[in-house]
DNA sequence: ATGGTTGTGCGACAA
């Protein structure tokens, strides 16, 4: 069984390379960030023919999340609930007995900014709602894009980004927070290595030049880890072309 | 590099 997130960065565009990327990985359950279109719009039918099982929480032009899967989806959830936000970027099911939370997290532009305390503040709420589900749910996956880069290793160039967004001490509680309500960040339970990226840069041949940041992440319960055999990133889809700017991360389980 | 690129949607804004 794998489950996967990918920041897709437009489904409307990168909705081929999902379906091939879908059938090369034979992925059970895809969950993606960044759809930039609202529920009108989402390729169901195709997904449907092909086998999937669907379920969106979309909008115009920004955010976004859905869950693909092989298997029946129940007990959608959609945003965090008691927490007002006009922005989707949650999405939560239960699939096979195992409860899926699929967020977007906030980008926060630049530590200071509106857009810093709103993602400091969402963040929080995110926090009290994983431990809400984890109260109820022993098997429980946490994925998507957290645009948190949790340790130096995980940033190309840590002397640059020290303090800066995505990197900061606030955000970087903010994960240890997640870790100390029992969660492991699966892809370091099975590699240690320096350059794992997750996100490259549009710009400046980032990718090119293995400039990258590790931001999406598979947490996974105590439960969960029991049951997990891998993890790893699949940087196959970020040499397409028109690729998005986020590659898979894939966790296998037993 | 106070630049650079991509996406939405057609001018900015977000990332």
């Amino acid at each position: 069984m794998q489950i996967a997130t990918w920041n897709v960065n437009s489904l409307k565009v990168r909705l081929p390379q999902v379906i091939d990327w879908l059938q090369t990985s034979n992925c059970d359950i895809l969950a993606l960030q960044e759809l930039k279109q609202d529920n009108d719009n989402f390729p169901l039918k195709e997904l449907n023919e092909l086998g999937f099982h669907c379920a969106f929480n979309g909008q115009k032009t920004y955010n976004g999340v859905a869950l693909i899967s092989k298997h029946p989806i129940h007990n959608i959830t959609m945003d965090i609930p008691n927490y007002t936000d006009v922005q989707k970027r949650v999405i939560s099911a239960t699939i096979n007995d195992i409860r899926i939370i699929c967020a977007y997290v906030v980008n926060g532009e630049s530590v200071g900014s509106d857009k810093y305390s709103y993602k400091l503040e969402w963040l929080n709420q995110f926090h009290n709602y994983i431990e809400t589900t984890l109260e109820k749910n022993e098997k429980l996956v946490v994925l998507g894009d957290f645009n948190i880069a949790p340790n130096d290793i995980d940033v190309y160039d840590p002397l640059a980004f020290a303090e800066q967004i995505l990197c900061s001490t606030p955000e970087r509680m903010a994960w240890n927070n997640f870790i100390t309500l029992g969660l492991h960040d699966s892809f370091r339970l099975f590699n240690q290595e320096p350059r794992q990226y997750s996100w490259w840069d549009y710009r400046n041949f980032a990718f090119k030049r293995k400039l990258g940041v590790r931001i999406d992440h598979i947490l996974i319960s105590e439960e969960v880890r029991q049951l997990a055999l891998k993890c790893e990133i699949d940087i196959t889809p970020r040499r397409n072309e028109r690729p998005s700017d986020h590659t898979p991360v894939v966790i296998t389980l037993k």
